[in-house]
DNA sequence: AAAAGCCCCTGGATGC
DNA sequence: TGCATCCAGGGGCTTT
């Protein structure tokens, strides 16, 4: 499933191609998570500015080109999310559209597709990111893991301020950004921390092990391409190569690389957990 | 405010 | 072999 590094991933694969190009036909196919949120038509003639990123939304920025006269252009946005099983693909020329395939837009670059059996991804249009549409979907974010707006201290007090189990602290997404199941187990795990334990019952030494685990795990990730765990490829049909490198994630019953012991599988928040009993102990 | 549970969906794995 | 059943998971929403 796409998280973080697989979204960046994507972004890095085809945010310099579409970028310029302006917007010709819009094809939806079977509904996704929300409706795109404007008619399809209303994207024709926009001119795609950029792609950038926030959390695991990828955001198409778009311009309308001015009507003539001095009235300034009005600007739009794509949400794009890519759910649990969504990958995005751009190129000159695409195959008709498949079963899966739920929203096509063609441009002057090539064709940006969403495929996504699953349909937990969503591509909607705001008018703004100020918009309520966005903010309903961005405004309770927490900060940029990858960013210089993630420190320690900030992190460390954030987390003193949460009862609830650390694991479902990170996953919700408020404190930081972009840590999934996958990433969620691994971190901990690298930060020697037990998932059930409370946010404020965690060690400050421990809780800046997992700050440093936090950014030292998705720029490694992103840096190898993403994840493979779940049939992840880039826009342009690459897959990542993370896979063998997750420790605890997907190993219960095998020994840990560390100690040897059993890896042990919980169920948390309707959601598996993955950690070593004895290196989690913190 | 924060926490916990619900629900959307379907390919793949498992069990009979 | 073919069927039914279960499971996975992101995250906004509702309820506590």
């Amino acid at each position: 499933m796409p998280e973080l590094p697989e979204v960046e991933v994507t972004r890095l694969s085809f945010a310099d191609r579409i970028a310029g190009s302006q917007v010709l036909a819009v094809g939806l196919g079977k509904p996704l998570r929300w409706p795109l949120g404007c008619p399809p038509e209303h994207l024709c003639g926009q001119r795609v500015l950029g792609v950038s990123r926030r959390g695991k939304y990828l955001l198409v920025s778009l311009q309308r080109p001015p009507a003539g006269g001095g009235a300034s252009p009005e600007a739009g946005v794509l949400l794009v999310h890519l759910g649990m099983s969504g990958s995005l693909q751009f190129a000159k020329a695409l195959p008709a559209p498949g079963v899966h395939d739920h929203f096509s837009m063609d441009t002057t670059a090539g064709t940006l597709r969403l495929h996504d059996p699953r349909r937990f991804g969503a591509v909607v249009y705001a008018d703004s990111l100020a918009d309520p549409v966005a903010q309903r979907l961005l405004g309770h974010l927490g900060v940029e893991p990858l960013s210089t707006d993630f420190l320690p201290d900030a992190f460390v007090a954030h987390m003193k301020q949460r009862r609830a189990p650390i694991k479902q602290v990170l996953l919700a997404g408020d404190v930081v950004v972009g840590v999934g199941n996958i990433y969620a187990c691994e971190v901990l795990f690298l930060a020697g921390i037990r998932p059930t334990v409370r946010a404020d019952r965690v060690s400050e030494r421990r809780l800046r092990l997992l700050h440093a685990a936090i950014r030292q795990v998705l720029s490694q990730a992103v840096s190898q391409g993403g994840s493979t765990l779940r049939n992840f490829s880039n826009a342009d049909g690459q897959h990542g190569n993370f896979q063998s490198l997750a420790k605890v994630y997907g190993r219960q019953g095998q020994p840990c690389h560390v100690c040897g012991t059993p890896i042990r599988r919980i169920v948390q928040g309707q959601r598996s957990t993955c950690y070593c009993p004895v290196c989690q102990r913190g």
